[in-house]
DNA sequence: CTTATCTTGGATTGGTCGTTCCAAGATAAG
DNA sequence: CTTATCTTGGAACGACCAATCCAAGATAAG
């Protein structure tokens, strides 16, 4: 008897994540909504509810397919050192060139507009997140004695996060990417016992 | 026989910022702003102009009464990295308790709104004033001898610029203060040759 | 006071905001 | 096919958006 549903959910809340990645919550009004996904208000209010729904739909969307990958792939690295590396040179790319250049971080750019609760706890958990994959990466580095003796790990894991909040905000007004790798780089040789050889 | 002006219109600035500082650009309504400034459209429009106008304004009242004093303090002080580290624990006060807890920095936050020119001017004008700041900070350490051997300077600024973005950032949605000064200090001993005795 | 000029408040503009509602269409079980 | 249920598009809601305009008020020089 119950008819189903004629659109695939995840589809239009892809692009839905898109429309406030790239002009945020505000600058995007129900209409983009519409048109970007091709369904009806109707259809929208009733598979997703309000607009801060939807948003904090997105915001969960882009930390679970976007943000997750990355801080498993950092992980998951037993590399240490050179993980980090690898992971800023990934980040810096993504940031400043490609499809998705200039619009910084979802969830970086969430910090200036959230509002509800279930908003924030979600920026949170992508910080602790990144934090936790931080210092996975620099416990595998203190293994191979990679590490400048006397470093507290878990205060570089958080200075490592705060610096990627600094690039992907700076990133999003244009920041030049050689200037933003001269910064990683400097905190990176700060960080190891002998020079790097990358 | 020409009328003058019956308001303060640097006054009137002031209020402008604080509520494009807390809420936002596109946030505030030009109602906020009459009601805030106890001023009346016609007088806001034939002061200031349109809302982006009014809105780099803001902005540029923020670098000029906000910022730079802070940039400066930190670029005259000759005690080299106890002044860097000064520099960030005024930051965290400032950013998570007093009047203006969380609020972020108002140029950090216009990296995700932002969107004419004259706008994007001004941060890289922010940026850069900052990171003179902290060459200037690090030319002193150096002098000194504090410095960490072969440590880039100008790479060092970078990343010490885009630490203090990551603390904006996390401040507006509440983050821990020890969280932030863990962050800061160990980038900090790291910097240095010797133990820091801060 | 007269007069010229600027300031001011309030009404008003056309447009867009997020949200709701309802009738028409689509679907699948019986 | 009938029938019950869900989906869909489009109209409509009141509220607010940034911006303009104009008549009335305030001001200061002569």
């Amino acid at each position: 008897m119950p008819d189903v549903k004629h659109f695939d959910a995840d589809e239009a809340l892809a692009a839905v994540e898109l429309l406030f990645w790239r002009q945020g919550v505000t600058a995007t009004g129900i209409q983009d909504i519409v048109s970007a996904t091709g369904l009806s208000r109707s259809s929208l209010y009733n598979a997703f509810g309000s607009k801060e729904e939807l948003y904090a739909a997105a915001l969960q969307r882009y930390l679970d397919e976007r943000s997750r990958p990355m801080f498993d792939r950092l992980a998951s690295d037993d590399r240490g050192l050179p993980a980090i590396a690898d992971f800023f040179d990934r980040l810096i790319r993504l940031r400043c060139t490609g499809r998705h250049a200039r619009w910084g971080c979802l969830i970086s750019n969430a910090h200036t507009e959230h509002s509800s609760e279930p908003a924030r706890l979600l920026l949170d958990q992508h910080h602790g997140g990144l934090r936790a994959a931080f210092e996975a990466a620099l416990e595998v580095a203190r293994g191979k004695g990679d590490l400048r003796p006397g470093l507290d790990q878990a205060g570089a894991a958080e200075m490592l996060t705060l610096l990627a909040y600094g690039v992907n905000l700076r990133s999003r007004s244009g920041a030049a990417p050689k200037d933003l790798k001269a910064g990683v780089e400097t905190c990176l040789h700060t960080l190891a016992k002998h020079p790097l050889g990358f």
